[in-house]
DNA sequence: ATATCACGGACTCTTGATATCCTTAATAAA
DNA sequence: TTTATTAAGGATATCAAGAGTCCGTGATAT
């Protein structure tokens, strides 16, 4: 059980797009250079964040990504959904109502889902920025 | 990113071997029916857990599997742990030490393992008994 | 001795994630 | 207007891991 590449690209993208001057865009050339990427492979991600609604993008000669206006409210939560979707961890194979065993395993995952969506990226992004030398 | 079925057969399988008078051993075929799998799969996952430590085999005839005597004390995380290993959900793709991604990720994983720690099987199936017409 | 059961290796099958290729559309600059 | 640049997206190929089966071995009660 692991979080797919997907989002682990998808959040380092988010932190360096959060990182850049307001307003500023970044082509997905340079997003995939930064991680080692394939650009037409790294766009899927993009534009799974741009449906999302956290990235804008703009097509065209100088065109590119930057963080939507929300930017101060986006949670690590915010983008591993957009990236995984909206499924539980655990669906009892048996199915009969209720099930107990069931219960529990999505209170776990509540709670990382609380802890997911109560750190933000621009928290990550600051730290970040401070240890660069 | 799912839990695998084999945790939850494990699970149910767990729960069931608990609810058994001490002692008394139940057969793969047995433990395969109620949960319409094969005996052959079930089989392996039974080995992990026994390799684990959560339940005792006896072979040969009249043989088959009973709940280990820590039974009072097996948790959730204890029989997933026994399937799925021991791995973290999230590793950073970019491998610079201490990513501070990885370390909001690892974080949340923990609050729900510490939860899944703290729910113990026994309660569980006194909850199934109960319920039991 | 025989039937019953757990154990384990090797193998197949399926599925979903990963990744690439190629075409289309939009925009800026020349 | 033409050209270069860039995002969007469909189709396809590749790959790894999980799911599940088959078969042979060994242990034990009757």
């Amino acid at each position: 059980m692991k979080y797919s590449n997907a989002t682990n690209y998808a959040l380092h993208t988010m932190v360096h797009l959060i990182l850049q001057p307001r307003e500023s865009l970044v082509g997905v050339q340079e997003l995939a250079e930064m991680q080692h990427l394939s650009p037409t492979y790294l766009s899927k991600i993009l534009t799974k964040l741009a449906k999302a609604g956290l990235i804008e993008s703009t097509p065209g000669a100088k065109g590119g990504y930057k963080v939507s206006r929300t930017k101060h409210e986006i949670s690590f939560l915010d983008v591993i959904h957009a990236i995984e979707g909206d499924t539980s961890l655990f669906d009892c194979s048996i199915h009969h109502e209720g099930c107990a065993i069931e219960k529990v395993m999505w209170q776990a995952e509540e709670n990382m889902k609380s802890e997911l969506n109560s750190k933000l990226l621009i928290d990550i992004a600051k730290e970040a920025e401070s240890k660069q030398k």
